[in-house]
DNA sequence: TTCTACTTTAAGAAAACATTAAATATTATT
DNA sequence: AATAATATTTAATGTTTTCTTAAAGTAGAA
């Protein structure tokens, strides 16, 4: 999960800002200083730092200019925090490399739909599709193709199977399977895989997924 | 590139900025008085608008509201100028429709800082070229064609519906529809999707949205 | 055999979406 | 500026699909 860095001189808008990320899964750290937060960046670098421009002492433009400069913080996304009233001229921190500005007052859920919004432009950048042969799993379709046949398959079966796939011969355990399909966060039965492992079966054939006794199953091609 | 409208009664102050505009690669339009940038908007629509608040005759805030009253001209952004010195109680330009201001004097670095950043929001929101067999998808008059029939849809539907048909096949999921057609500022519940979605089918059938369960939504033209 | 781990089936619960109507906003018209 | 017409959103309820569990069965290992 992201990791996001709150920076803001006010305790109670760093705490509102955790809870409501913290309520959406991410990991949170917090700073109510500049230089502060220069020092969290080095010991645990985040995906995201909320940023206040208003700050006494290192203010938050200052703040972005010092992470941008360093090309290992290049990839850190910044997002900062305004007050509307503020004069725009000091809003120059846009060329100081902030990637998107919110003004105050923050209302929580159009910040969580920015922070959103951000990360998920970060995670483009990295997209990995598995293929294989004869199988062609597409996620951006939500489909998959066996032998130029569509096959539709519902989410927890979609996602077991690409999992599966993404690396033919491999086992998964089935601590391993329920952690990536389901998330820690769910706790379900051990039968429930093997019920989706069923399903799944059924739709693309017995001969494709092998089941390891006392390890879990794998995805074979072969034989 | 993008086209940008600059509206000031002083010569001087529309020389400098159409000079800074320009070298940056916009194409310029110039208008001394609010009819006047009314008139060139009919002529040539632009993308950005950077507009004097206060000018003799027809005021900037005028201007905006003008504009904002037209949905053809919805998607035109605003860029206010206001001298420091005004009450900011005066900036009810934001609430004519305004999506930002600088206040005077203008520092040619800080206004080329938000005019890029206002563009590149807008980019962010919807601007897909639809590719439709079938369908054609006219976004000047937000009308729709389905097999040489006119279909008049209101913006929202026209909005949804341009996105799936941009990518047929491709799934859409509701966080990306709801960025992309509502904007990240504005916050709106689940089902309203949903009801669109019932709006379109409604109006163009049923199949061509198809559900994806627990995924999104996504457009298809054969089957 | 007996135990363990998986398979299979069926059924109920939960999640996600569909539908409708009503409440708000917004836009157009008079 | 008031009214009417549209558009948009929310809320409530219904439906469908998907997921999970329970229970009974099976095969193989100890």
């Amino acid at each position: 999960m992201p990791v996001i860095l709150i920076v803001d001189d006010e305790d109670d808008i760093r705490q509102i800002l955790s809870y409501n990320l913290k309520k959406e899964g991410f990991e949170v750290i917090e700073a109510s200083r500049g230089d502060e937060a220069l020092h969290h960046v080095k010991e645990r670098k985040p995906d995201l730092i909320l940023l206040d421009v208003m700050m006494p002492g290192m203010d938050g433009i200052e703040v972005c200019e010092v992470l941008k400069a360093n090309p290992d913080n290049r990839s850190i996304l910044i997002c900062l925090l305004t007050a509307r009233s503020e004069d725009y001229s000091q809003i120059a921190g846009l060329d100081a490399g902030a990637d998107d500005y919110v003004t105050k007052p923050i209302k929580p859920k159009v910040l969580m739909s920015r922070v959103h919004a951000l990360l998920r432009r970060k995670e483009e950048q990295v997209e990995i599709e598995p293929i294989t042969k004869g199988f062609e799993i597409n996620r951006e379709k939500y489909i998959i193709e066996k032998d130029g046949q569509e096959i539709r398959l519902p989410r927890k079966e979609f996602e077991l199977l690409a999992l599966l796939a993404s690396k033919p011969d491999y086992v998964f355990k089935r601590d391993i399977i329920l952690e990536k399909v389901w998330g820690t966060d769910i706790i379900v039965g051990d039968r429930t895989i093997d019920v989706h492992i069923r399903k799944l079966r059924e739709k693309i054939g017995d001969q494709y997924i092998k089941t390891i006794k006392g390890i879990g199953y794998k995805f074979i091609l072969n034989q």
